[in-house]
DNA sequence: GCACATCTGTACTGGCAGGTACGGAAGTCA
DNA sequence: TGACTTCCGTACCTGCCAGTACAGATGTGC
């Protein structure tokens, strides 16, 4: 237990005086039993890089790459450090993957989860959509979703990687449905709207989105293809 | 000039007594100046194997695992060939890889040229994404689209092949969105209608029912997204 | 100062990737 | 029959892949 590849960083910000810090999985338990002085820095060399930082750069590889593509050589030289400091810091390849997606997660693709706490439905996939729109279009991003190109189709090896992004994009699909569910019993959708439908239709459009970004389209070719997506939207348009 | 990787197979159907024969690539200035005898066989141990099925073959791992997921392990083992055979007979792994390309446009994905010849834009899309849907979730097709999933985002080493891809899913694009022009022309689609917009609103319904199908989704699932989609097409339903 | 803990950089491992050399097999043609 | 052409199968090549051993560096606590 505790093994080095299952630590997880706590950025200086967060309570220690200086560099960052190194704490093992059990961290909750620990922060519940033991006090913020008993939690400052440990003996032994401290990092000499920011893990934020190199997640940071790890997602940029893999988010252009795709998981397959991109080479532990590519990586640790994106990230600044040696190859035994990335196993040190982050267990092997696949482990890093998921610690990168999490990243993404909160912070790129963060706009997806902040969209659904919108007050009906209409505002919900607008923001979705455009949110997504700017964040497949903005400069210093790779072009796409890493959701969507980290692992599409790929050998064997990288399978559990492969079905993990699917979980990860029907997850996302499951979340806009509960919410399209409540705007049914809040009115904000006609009783007779499919929930599932509807989220499987803006799942597709963002997904769809994410390839022809892979393609080359811009930020206002992304937003024509929203106005004409939501034009089938059962609720009228936010003025 | 008609290095060996280059060469057009014939099938025996179509003009051979028997077997499966090479020619070079300089074959239609050939068919042009010779008469069918003088393309009898040739002197020579022939092929032991069917090209077509090969090409079959590959087609499915390049389909199933993407063009760098695939390795010439796993396509010589599926094409039941050894590895000089294939070298000798399709070129290196990129070479391949454009003949299975032109494989799958002509066989699995041949309704999408087929659709472009409906009589009205509505008859064009429809059956463009209904009958992108029926081979996205058919039995024994992998799942997802090859021009999506071969080489969406992939490692410098198949860099050309990602561009290929995305210009071939350009192409498609652009073919559409020539027959809707030809549509406003014809008084089919409301002469302020926007054929780019449109068009790259349907590639990615396309595009995005192609990571919906790689992800698991059904039949009637894409079918039901489709019946949303086209709600904001802006021509009447068929019948 | 010294024992101890942790991180860093160099240099390495086994295995698999794509690709090929070469001798022998299986045909055609005269 | 034998020269010639083309294909097949074994066995190999180089280079890169993910992953690691180990010695030295850099910090803490006493």
């Amino acid at each position: 237990m505790c093994e080095p590849w299952n630590r997880v960083y706590v950025s200086p910000a967060n309570f220690l005086p200086y560099g960052t810090k190194q704490v093992c999985k059990c961290y909750n338990a620990f922060m519940k039993s033991k006090t913020r002085k008993e939690l400052s820095r440990p003996t032994g060399r401290p990092l000499s890089f920011d893990p934020d930082k190199a997640l940071d750069r790890a997602l940029d590889v893999f988010w252009r790459k795709g998981y397959e593509g991109a080479s532990l050589s590519d990586l640790t030289k994106a990230m600044r450090i040696n190859r035994p400091s990335l196993y040190a810091a982050f267990g092997d390849k696949e482990n890093l993957f998921h610690k990168v997606l999490d990243h993404y997660a909160e912070g790129p693709a963060s706009h997806s989860r902040a969209a659904l706490q919108e007050p009906t439905s209409r505002a919900v996939v607008e923001r979705l959509l455009y949110g997504t729109a700017d964040m497949l279009s903005s400069d210093g991003n790779p072009r796409g979703c890493l959701w969507v190109q980290g692992a599409l189709a790929c050998g064997s090896s990288a399978d559990s990687v492969r079905k993990e992004l699917i979980s990860r994009r029907l997850g996302g699909e499951a979340a806009l449905r509960q919410r399209l569910k409540r705007a049914i019993t809040e009115g904000d959708l006609p009783p007779d709207a499919n929930p599932a439908s509807l989220a499987r239709y803006i799942a597709i459009i963002i997904q769809g989105m994410s390839v022809q970004a892979a393609s080359g389209a811009t930020r206002s070719q992304l937003r024509g293809i929203i106005d004409i997506a939501l034009e089938s939207w059962p609720s009228r348009r936010n003025t």
